[in-house]
RNA sequence: GCCGAAGUGGCGGAAUUGGUAGACGCAGCGGAUUCAAAAUCCGCCGCUAGUGAUAGUGUGUGGGUUCGAGUCCCACCUUCGGCACCA
C-alpha cells in the first residue's frame, strides 16, 4: 500500500492550482448589492525590484484573511498595485544609467510574477501603479480642487540643505550631519513649499480615532500623541527699547510668575533685528542653522544658547528677563519663542544652570514643602508661591486666574494648540507626481493647471544626476502658457505619501478613465474593512490616510468618516546575521544560509563558518536587510519548500503584531507537517469510501474525538475571525491531527468520522495553505471545488464536553485534579474534593477558613 | 530626548475575562525501522534535590494588591518601531 501512496510535491501541484485559479477568475471582484461585501487590503509595495519576506508576511496576512471571508460568505475585494513613485528609482537611475520609469516597470514585472508564485488571491484587473498619469492625474485634479477651496497654500520652510551639490536633502540622505554624496557639513535652508492644511482637520482627527473600534490601542495612542492637542495661552510680550512685540505658547501658565529668560529661535525677527550689530550672535545664528532639521536631533543635540542683550518685559511684574537664541527652539514650530521657567521645566533648568540664569520657584508641593531645585527642576503640579497675588492657588485655580488676569490686560488669548503640523507635500524631485500648479509670469500670480491639461507628466529620457531635478533644468517642460499668457510651471513633485493616501479609493474602479473613482463602486466597497500593513506606518501614512478621506468626503466623493474600520500592524521579519572581519579590519557579512554552524546540547552557537572556512561571529536575530546580507529571499524559499510550507512557517512561527524569526529548521518542520498531512489523508483514502456518519452510533472514544474536531473547528473560527491569532489556529489543527494519529478505529462509523475530520482540517487550513487543501479536497472525492466552500460550522452537539478536569488547590497551590460531570453542584465538588487523600494530607492540622470554586475549572481551599 | 511596544525552557512561542505556567513547533536525547543513511514512526525533554513517588523553585529586576498574579498597580533595566523629505 504504501508504494501506490503519492508523494507530496508541491512543485508540481502549486503552478497547476494557480493555473485553475488563473483560469476561472477566482478572485475576480464584482460589485454585488445583493452580498455583503468584505474589502481586504494590504499596503501595496514599493517596486524595489525583488520581493521581501516583509512583503510576503504582509501579504500572506492579507490573504488568509480575504480567503476565510470569502469561504464566510462574503463578496471579497483583495486588489494590489505599486507605489510606484519614489527615491529609490533616482538612485538605481544615478547607479545604472537608466531611466527611473523604465527601471520602476521593469520591477513591478518581475515582482508581480514573484507574487504570482505565492498564490496570492488578488483580482489582478484592479492593479493600479502610482507612476502611471492614468493614476496621478486624479490626484493632481484633485489638488486644484484643494487649492481652490484655499486647502493648499505655498509658505517657506526649512529644509536641509547641501552647500556644495546646492541641493535638498531628504533625512535619509544627511549622515551624521553631512551629505551622504560630498560629505559636507548640512545647512538649514528656507525655500518656498506646497502644503495642506491638516491642521484644519486635527480636532476631527483626534475626535474620530474614538470610532476605530478594530485598531490596535497603541496606534490610536500614537496618533493621539502625534496630533498632541494642548489648551493652553498665547501670550504677547513688549521688548525694552523696541517697538516689536513677540509671543509665546504655554500651558502652564501657573508657572507664569517664575519667568526668569526667554529662548528664541535663530530665524526669530528678534533674532534677526539683534544679529545687525553683533557679530558674535550672527555667527552662532549661523551655526544654529547647521544641524539636520529633524526633531530626534534637536531634542538630543547639546542645548546651547546665546544672549541677544534684548530684554523682554514681563506684563505682570515688570521684571526685564533676557532674551537668548537657543538652538533647539525652531522657527517651524509653534511662535519660534519660549517662555523658560527653570525652577518648574527640566530643559530650561538645565539651560538656566549652564548660563548662569536665575531661578525663581513659584511653585511649591501641596503639604507647603520648599520644592528642592538642588539637582532638579520641580515639574509637579502644586500651590502657587512667590507669585503675588496668585499665592496659595492650586494648579487649576492658578492657570484660570493668571489667564483671565492677562487675558483682561489684552496680552493673553486662550489658545487650543496642536502639535500636528501642515503636511509638506513638496520634494525637489525628479520621480513624483508633478504639482500642477503654474506661475503667471507678468504677475507672479499662482494659478492651478486647467483640468482638460491634465495630467501634467514628467519629461522622458532625462539625465539624473542626483544633484539636481530635471524638471528645474529643462526649459522646454516648465515654460508654457495660461490662457495665452506666458507661465512656468511648479518643478516641484508631490510627497509620495499624496498617492498612497487614496489608492484604497481608486482600486473601486481601478480602470474608471473618467473620474477619479465611480462613486457607486466606492459607496459599495469602501470603507475597508481589515487593513494589514507594517508597524512602522503607525503614524504618518495612516495619519495622511485618514486626512485625504476626509477631504473626499468634503467633496461628496464618499460617504464614510474613517477609510479603514480594522487595522492589523505586523511585526518585522529577522533573521540570524553573520559576520567575519577581513585583513582590512571591515566586517564581512555572510548571508545565513551559507553558513554552518554548530551548536551544543543546549543549542547554543559554538562554531560558525561560512563556505570559504571563514570563521564568523554571530550577531543574533536582527531585521533582514542588504547592508547586513541576512536577507532570505522569497522566491528561492518558494522553490525549495512550496509556497504553502512558506506561508504556513510565516503565519505559525510568531503572531502577526510580533516580530517574526526566519529559522530555516523551523520552515522544514512546517514541510514536515504538510506531508505528514498529505500522507495521513493518503491513507483515509485508502481506507474505502465510508458510510454517512451515524452521530448516535459512535462509541465513547469517536465521540470524544469528534468533540476535539468541533472545538478545534471553534477555536479556529474565532482565532482567525476575531483574535486574529494564526499561530494557535494552526497550533489547534496540529493538535487535532496528533489526536487523530493515536486514534486507530478502522471500522466503517471511524472512517466516516476520520472523513469528517480532514473535510474540516482541509477547509480550516485553506486559507493558510490553499494550494495543497484545493488538492486534498479533490482527493478526498469531494464534489466542487474547495475554492466554492463554506466555512465549517462547529455541531453544538459535539461541542458539548462529557466531563471536566477541576483543579484543587490548598492555598494556592495545586495539590490534586478531579474528572467531573460539567453541571455538578459547587457543594459536591467540595464534597469531593475535601475527600481526596492529597487535599487530607495538606489540610491535616488546619482549619479551613474559606473556599473558592470557580465553576468546572478550580477549588481554592484556604486554610491556617 | 519625546511617543509607542516587547521581555516566559536551549530557541520561536501558548496560557482569550486574575484561576493547572510552558499548548504547538524547533533543537536535543533515547528507541523502532534500515546492510547503512535519509525519510518515517514511538517515547523523553523548565531548573534544583531524589533511583523514584515526590518536594521545592520558576514568566527581565525590585516592591505592592489578592484566597490566587505571566496577566493588575508603582519604580527601574534591556531590546525594538516612529519622530514629519526612506517607504
Amino acid at each position: 500500500m504504501a508504494e501506490t501512496k503519492v508523494p507530496y510535491n508541491p512543485q508540481e501541484i502549486e503552478p497547476l492550482v494557480q493555473q485553475y485559479w488563473a483560469d476561472h477568475q477566482t478572485f475576480a471582484a464584482k460589485e454585488d448589492p445583493s452580498k455583503e461585501k468584505y474589502y481586504c487590503l494590504v499596503m501595496f509595495p514599493y517596486p524595489s525590484g525583488r520581493l521581501h519576506m516583509g512583503h510576503v508576511r504582509n501579504y500572506t496576512i492579507g490573504d488568509v484573511i480575504a480567503r476565510y471571508q470569502r469561504l464566510c460568505g462574503k463578496n471579497v475585494l483583495n486588489p494590489i498595485g505599486w507605489d510606484a513613485f519614489g527615491m529609490p528609482a533616482e538612485n538605481a537611475a544615478i547607479k545604472n544609467n537608466r531611466q527611473p520609469g523604465e527601471w520602476t516597470y521593469e520591477n513591478i514585472r518581475y515582482m508581480k510574477g514573484q507574487l504570482k508564485s505565492l498564490g496570492l488571491a488578488y483580482d489582478w484587473e484592479r492593479e493600479v501603479a502610482t507612476c502611471r498619469p492614468e493614476y496621478f492625474k486624479w490626484e493632481q485634479q484633485f489638488f486644484t480642487e484643494l487649492y481652490k477651496k484655499g486647502l493648499a497654500y505655498k509658505k517657506l520652510s526649512t529644509v536641509n540643505w547641501c552647500p556644495v551639490d546646492h541641493t535638498v536633502l531628504a533625512n535619509e540622505q544627511v549622515e551624521d550631519g553631512c551629505c551622504w554624496r560630498c560629505g559636507t557639513k548640512v545647512e538649514q535652508r528656507e525655500i518656498p513649499q506646497w502644503y495642506l492644511k491638516i491642521t484644519d482637520y486635527a480636532q476631527e482627527l483626534l475626535d474620530d480615532i474614538d470610532q476605530l473600534e478594530g485598531w490596535p490601542e497603541r496606534v490610536k495612542t500614537m496618533q493621539r500623541n502625534w496630533i498632541g492637542r494642548s489648551e493652553g495661552l498665547n501670550i504677547t510680550f513688549k521688548v525694552e527699547g523696541q517697538s516689536e512685540t513677540f509671543t509665546v505658547y504655554t500651558t502652564r501658565p501657573d508657572t507664569f510668575m517664575g519667568i526668569t529668560y526667554v529662548a528664541i529661535s535663530a530665524n526669530h525677527p528678534l533674532a534677526k533685528l539683534a544679529c545687525e550689530h553683533n557679530p558674535e550672535l550672527e555667527a552662532f545664528c549661523k551655526e544654529c542653522r547647521t544641524h539636520k532639521f529633524a526633531e530626534a536631533d534637536l531634542a538630543t543635540m547639546e542645548k546651547k544658547g546665546m544672549p541677544t542683550g534684548l530684554y523682554a518685559i514681563h506684563p505682570l511684574n515688570g521684571r526685564k528677563v533676557p532674551i537668548y537664541v537657543a538652538n533647539f527652539v525652531i522657527m517651524d514650530y509653534g511662535t519660534g519663542a519660549v517662555m523658560s521657567v527653570p525652577a518648574h521645566d527640566q530643559r530650561d533648568y538645565e539651560f538656566a544652570k549652564k548660563y548662569g540664569l536665575d531661578i525663581i520657584p513659584v511653585i511649591r508641593p501641596e503639604d507647603g514643602s520648599e520644592p528642592d531645585l538642588s539637582q532638579q527642576a520641580f515639574t509637579e503640579h502644586g500651590i502657587a508661591y512667590n507669585s503675588g497675588e496668585f499665592d496659595g492657588l492650586n494648579f487649576s485655580e492658578a492657570c484660570e486666574a493668571i489667564a483671565q488676569k492677562l487675558v483682561s490686560m489684552g496680552v493673553g488669548e486662550k489658545k487650543v494648540n496642536f502639535r500636528l503640523r501642515d503636511w509638506g507635500i513638496s520634494r525637489q524631485r525628479y520621480w513624483g507626481a508633478p504639482i500642477p500648479m503654474l506661475t503667471l509670469d507678468s504677475t507672479g500670480e499662482l494659478v492651478p493647471e486647467k483640468a482638460e491639461n491634465l495630467p501634467v507628466t514628467l519629461p522622458e529620457n532625462v539625465k539624473i544626476d542626483g544633484v539636481i531635478s530635471p524638471l528645474k533644468t529643462d526649459e522646454s517642460w516648465y515654460k508654457t502658457t495660461y490662457e495665452g499668457q506666458s507661465a512656468t510651471r511648479e518643478t516641484d513633485t508631490f510627497d509620495t505619501f499624496m498617492e498612497s493616501s487614496w489608492y484604497f479609493a481608486r482600486y473601486c474602479s481601478a480602470r474608471d478613465d473618467k473620474e477619479m473613482f465611480n462613486k457607486d463602486a466606492a459607496d459599495y466597497w469602501l470603507p475597508v474593512d481589515q487593513y494589514i500593513g507594517g508597524i512602522e506606518h503607525a503614524v504618518l501614512h495612516l495619519l495622511y490616510a485618514r486626512f485625504f478621506f476626509k477631504l473626499l468626503r468634503d467633496a461628496g466623493m464618499v460617504k464614510s468618516d474613517e477609510p479603514f474600520k480594522r487595522l492589523l500592524c505586523q511585526g518585522m521579519v529577522l533573521a540570524d546575521a553573520y559576520y567575519y572581519v577581513n585583513s582590512e579590519g571591515t566586517k564581512i557579512w555572510v548571508n545565513p544560509l551559507e553558513v554552518d554552524a554548530s551548536r551544543d546540547d543546549k543549542g547554543n552557537i559554538l562554531k560558525a563558518v561560512d563556505r570559504e572556512g571563514h570563521e564568523l561571529h554571530h550577531e543574533g536575530m536582527i531585521k533582514m536587510s542588504k547592508s547586513k546580507s541576512n536577507g532570505i529571499d522569497p522566491e528561492e524559499m518558494v522553490k525549495l519548500y512550496g509556497a504553502d510550507t512558506v506561508r504556513l512557517f510565516m503565519m505559525f512561527a510568531s503572531p502577526a503584531e510580533l516580530t517574526l524569526e526566519w529559522r530555516q529548521s523551523g520552515v522544514e518542520g512546517s514541510q514536515r507537517f504538510l506531508r505528514k498531512l498529505w500522507s495521513q489523508v493518503e491513507d483515509v483514502i485508502a481506507l474505502g469510501t465510508p458510510p454517512a456518519l451515524d452521530k448516535q452510533a459512535l462509541n465513547a472514544e469517536q465521540r470524544k474525538l469528534r468533540h476535539e474536531l468541533h472545538t478545534t473547528i471553534e477555536k479556529v473560527t474565532d482565532d482567525i475571525g476575531r483574535r486574529q491569532t494564526f499561530n494557535t489556529a494552526i497550533a489547534a489543527v496540529m493538535e487535532l491531527l496528533n489526536a487523530v494519529s493515536r486514534f486507530k478505529g478502522t471500522d466503517p462509523q471511524s472512517i466516516a468520522l476520520l472523513h469528517e475530520i480532514y473535510n474540516n482540517v482541509v477547509l480550516l487550513l485553506y486559507p493558510i495553505t490553499p494550494h495543497i487543501c484545493f488538492k486534498l479536497w479533490e482527493k478526498l472525492g469531494n464534489q466542487g471545488c474547495i475554492d466554492d466552500c463554506s466555512w465549517p460550522q462547529p455541531d453544538p452537539e459535539a461541542l458539548k464536553a462529557e466531563d471536566v478536569l477541576v483543579v484543587i488547590q490548598v492555598n494556592g497551590k495545586v495539590r490534586a485534579r478531579l474528572n467531573i460531570s460539567p453541571e455538578l453542584e459547587e457543594d459536591k465538588v467540595l464534597a469531593m474534593a475535601l475527600d481526596l487523600p492529597d487535599v487530607k494530607k495538606y489540610l491535616d492540622g488546619k482549619t479551613l477558613k474559606k473556599t473558592i470554586y470557580v465553576k468546572n475549572r478550580l477549588v481554592n481551599l484556604v486554610a491556617v
